[in-house]
DNA sequence: GTTGCACTTGAATTACATCA
DNA sequence: GTGATGTAATTCAAGTGCAA
């Protein structure tokens, strides 16, 4: 019971509160010391309608002037010292908790649009990462297939030459113990040592 | 004790759907 | 087709708890 009287005077203070228009400070400095003096904090009471929800719509979101100013001095410095805090909630006729708010909350939205910003930037170059590991991976594949083609001529052309001597050492046998290897190079010492052999026997 | 930040809440606004 | 109504989604100021 004694709750409920002290939940119904904060909601009747926050009402008186709800009239006060925004620019009008000598008003706001009578209200003001109350807000502060009230502790704990207390949520708003959910207002459902009635004859003072339009005000309180009205009352309760800053004006375009205000924001503007704001978002000037915000474009300045993503932070007030107390000194400059104070000064714009005169200038502006607010709270300057409410100033301290509006810069917190004009902070949070600006990181989030930064991680926005940085989140996309990102995802392009990560497209481009997979878009290019894909073109090597079928470039791998070629490549395989032309090392496999290449491995299989030097063998028909060994076998033709270990035909046509029994004196050196196998080609054959030389070539296949190159070709354990997978790529380029080894293909490269294949073919070399190949046309090695092939100079002594011309 | 103060301040900033992350998270949350509640009121207002907007966008869209449904119905008479 | 249109205005009234309901409602989900979004926006924004403010509350809360915690850390520095």
């Amino acid at each position: 019971m004694e709750r409920k009287e002290e939940e119904d005077q904060m909601n009747k203070v926050e009402d008186e509160m709800a009239l006060i228009s925004p620019f009008n400070s000598g008003a706001f400095s009578q209200i003001a010391p109350q807000q502060a003096e009230a502790k704990p904090r207390r949520r708003r009471k959910r207002n459902k309608g009635g004859e003072n929800s339009l005000l309180g719509a009205k009352k309760r979101k800053l004006t375009q002037e205000q924001v503007d100013v704001l978002e000037l001095n915000f474009g300045n410095e993503h932070k007030l010292e107390s000194e400059k805090k104070d000064r714009l909630a005169c200038e502006l006729g607010l709270d300057p908790r409410q100033i301290a708010v509006w810069f917190q909350n004009r902070r949070a939205r600006w990181k989030n649009k930064k991680l926005e910003e940085e989140f996309s930037k990102l995802n392009s170059v990560h497209d481009g990462v997979v878009l290019e590991k894909c073109r090597l991976e079928s470039e791998v594949i070629k490549l395989k297939e032309k090392l496999c083609e290449a491995q299989k001529e030097i063998q028909q052309l060994g076998e033709r030459v270990d035909g046509l001597s029994s004196n050196g050492p196998s080609l054959s046998m030389t070539m296949d113990a190159a070709f354990l290897g997978e790529f380029g190079d080894v293909f490269c010492i294949a073919e070399n040592s190949y046309m090695e052999w092939m100079n002594l026997f011309m």
